[in-house]
RNA sequence: GCCUCGGUGGCUUAGUGGUAUAGCACUGCAUUGGUAAUGCAGAGGUCGCGGGUUCAACUCCCGCUCGAGGCUCCA
């Protein structure tokens, strides 16, 4: 028998007969290894520890806790559930099982949808099947084999009739319970030692709307049960965070049913989005962006010549003005263009920076409606930047500049970044599209940043850059985007006169930071679970009265406030100051000014500050001037005063 | 759009084939207080909308509407 030669992370090498599996290499090292190993990498690609290895190569035993070993224990876990549901549904039919970035899932195709006492019963059963260590076992089959075996199963046939006629198809089997798949898989069951199914949904097979819809079961498993605990606890804090929760306790906005989709910006919300307004738009100001002002409403043909009927139209509102069409603007690029054309353009001029707070409207699908991350109307800090091609590249170098300062501003300090490359359904020349893409490249490789390439996810006009920060939970949120587009400028007959004294097409990046202030907000509210530094909170202050001798004085102190720009209230409801107190703490305000007759007396407040800290009584001009110097620096924590 | 689940005063919610429960919020009265809930009283609901079954529907059935989660991760 041929010998392989096996390398280990360590680098050192070993030589084992040909066919030998991870499995006898784990115990060939130790028991104790073997016992604790779950499956491993063969020159980088994942495999279990049954699959014969016929060559040499780099070897990586995976533990328990290595995020691949994760996706193979949870692939597992599907197939412990598939073995449950099929317990008691014996004639369901499997479909897919795999596992994803949070768990796993199984679609099956059933006569009835899963209640949810039928999880509970799925998930005792797969208990019971875990405590039975049931070890995985490994079969190749020719594909003829395969199909004979799953010729009762339509989606399992489907599957194996789109492998290559060569490829080795492969079954696993645990127990009694055999499934067609590539692996790989834990030794055994017992390896599971904690799952939880969480919830069920309809999904159609292979994601396709006009296929059958199939059950889905949702669920996630760990190799220790404290995992799974803390997992569990997680979904709760993300839970108390929730934007539409918070939303409605803290008053920011709502949604209602003569406007789904449309929310409603209510005067604390309105807060927020000033606080943030203003500041994106002192920013810009400074790096030499004009602001305008365009319709929402705009002619048929426009969008016609810019493209958006052709690719966008599902999703325009239209409406009929004096017999003419008219179409709801869905983006400001074509509006921005048309105010660029109102004057003839020198190459002096570039780079011009236009920005526009612009209220857009989009129909989304009812279904995809969520709170104010996903809505019909919103307003994006919108910008489109006309340059020559050579000003790309130091254009973009800004912008990567200038996310980075409103991110760390903000109180996002971790984002990645990605690169979006021409999409199938696209405008343009493939030349254009090249140096294009190639200018965004550059321009993040003098950055430094560290970025992902997603080919083909670009926009129709033109290849884009996207921010992602990572909130305090440690979830991802798509917030920036920096787009060229070198076709609409063409498209709507905007052009420069060049130094050659002729005409040329200008490049026009779109690009927007916050992306739709609406989202913006919800997404600082489930970042901040509503404690909002001061800057940004709703209400930066509020008066709280001791007794009725009082009133006079404290709605004098807070027109002080009022007059020097901070959001102030007042609370002269006839309760306790601990009752004042505690409805103040639950709408998160930053600084509670008590008034009594002590403080009448002297002019000052006594001052609690939202974590609980309480101060002598301080002159109010000294409280205006210390919170006046905390909202300018953004600072994100509290004066204790 | 499709699948599952849901909609009970402003909010959170109990409940049943015989027009409904509580707390918070609101209003009034008493209290004039010192940093996370003062007490008493009152008012407030066509039980999402429309239709059907029934002597009787908030409850059962059908349609609509609004909301939540999912429909992207590939044997």
């Amino acid at each position: 028998m041929s010998q392989i030669t096996i390398e280990f992370p360590d680098k050192s090498k070993k030589q084992f007969s040909n066919g030998t599996t991870g499995m006898e290499i784990a115990k060939s090292i130790s028991e104790g290894l073997a016992k604790a190993v779950v499956a491993m990498q063969l020159d980088g690609k994942l495999m279990d520890l049954l699959t014969p290895i016929e060559k040499s190569g780099k070897i990586k035993l995976l533990k328990d806790n290595d995020t691949e070993a994760l996706e193979v224990l949870r692939h597992s876990t599907s197939h412990v559930l598939a073995e449950a549901v099929l317990s008691f549904y014996p004639k369901a039919k499997l479909a897919i099982g795999p596992s994803i970035k949070d768990g796993f899932y199984y679609d099956f195709d059933v006569s009835k949808p899963f209640t949810p006492e039928d999880l509970k019963k799925f998930e005792k059963k797969m208990l019971e099947l875990i405590k039975k260590d049931e070890k995985f076992s490994r079969k190749e089959l020719t594909k003829k084999e395969a199909l004979k075996m799953f010729k009762d199963n339509k989606y399992k046939v489907e599957l194996i009739k789109e492998l290559p006629d060569k490829e080795k198809i492969t079954i696993y089997s645990d127990g009694k319970f055999t499934d067609l798949c590539a692996g790989p898989h834990v030794p055994s069951t017992g390896r599971i030692k904690a799952l939880k199914l969480l919830k069920t949904a309809g999904a159609y097979w292979r994601g396709n709307e006009k296929n059958k819809m199939l059950q889905r079961i949702y669920g996630i498993s760990f190799p220790e049960k404290k995992q799974l605990q803390n997992y569990l606890t997680q979904i709760e804090e993300a839970k108390k965070r929730d934007h539409v929760k918070l939303g409605k306790e803290l008053d920011l906005f709502s949604v209602q049913k003569e406007a789904p989709g449309f929310p409603f910006i209510h005067p604390n919300g309105f807060g927020l989005w000033e606080s943030l307004q203003r500041f994106i738009v002192d920013e810009l100001l400074k790096r030499d962006y004009k602001f305008i002002r365009t319709p929402l409403i705009l002619n048929k043909e426009l969008w016609v010549k810019s493209g958006h009927w052709d690719h966008y139209k599902e999703n325009m509102y239209f409406t009929k003005l004096d017999e003419e069409e008219f179409a709801v603007k869905p983006m400001n690029c074509p509006g921005c263009v048309l105010y660029y054309n109102t004057k003839r353009r020198s190459y002096r001029e570039l780079p011009l920076r236009i920005a526009e707070l612009g209220l857009v409207h989009r129909h989304e699908r009812s279904g995809v409606l969520h709170g104010t991350f996903r809505v019909r109307k919103f307003t994006q800090d919108d910008a489109h930047i006309f340059c020559t091609p050579e000003q790309i590249e130091s254009e973009v170098l800004d912008l990567i500049e200038l996310v980075d300062f409103i991110f760390k501003a903000v109180g996002f300090e971790k984002y990645t970044v990605e690169l979006s490359t021409k999409p199938e359904k696209a405008m343009g020349s493939e030349k254009i599209w090249n140096i294009s893409t190639k200018a965004l490249e550059n321009a993040l490789k003098k950055s430094k940043l560290d970025y992902k390439i997603n080919e083909g996810d670009g926009a129709f006009y033109g290849p884009k850059i996207d921010f992602h920060v990572i909130d305090s939970l440690g979830r991802p949120w798509q917030l920036s985007t920096i787009q060229v587009d070198m076709s609409m400028p063409e498209k709507l007959g905007a052009y420069y006169i060049g130094e050659d004294d002729k005409k040329h097409v200008p490049v026009m990046i779109h690009r927007a930071i916050f992306g739709s202030l609406e989202r913006f907000i919800g997404i600082l509210t489930e970042h901040y679970a509503g404690a909002f530094p001061t800057w940004l909170a709703p209400i930066q202050a509020i008066i709280l009265n001791v007794n009725s001798r009082n009133e006079k004085f404290a709605k004098k102190a807070k027109q002080q406030l009022l007059n020097e720009g901070i959001r102030a209230d007042l609370d002269l409801r006839s309760e306790s100051i601990g009752k004042k107190v505690r409805d103040a703490q639950l709408q998160k305000i930053p600084y509670m000014l008590t008034v009594g007759d002590k403080e009448e007396k002297s002019n000052t407040v006594t001052i609690r500050n939202r974590n609980g800290k309480l101060s002598k009584p301080v002159k109010i001009e000294n409280f205006v001037k210390t919170i006046k110097k905390e909202i300018f620096s953004k600072n994100k924590n509290l004066t204790s005063f």
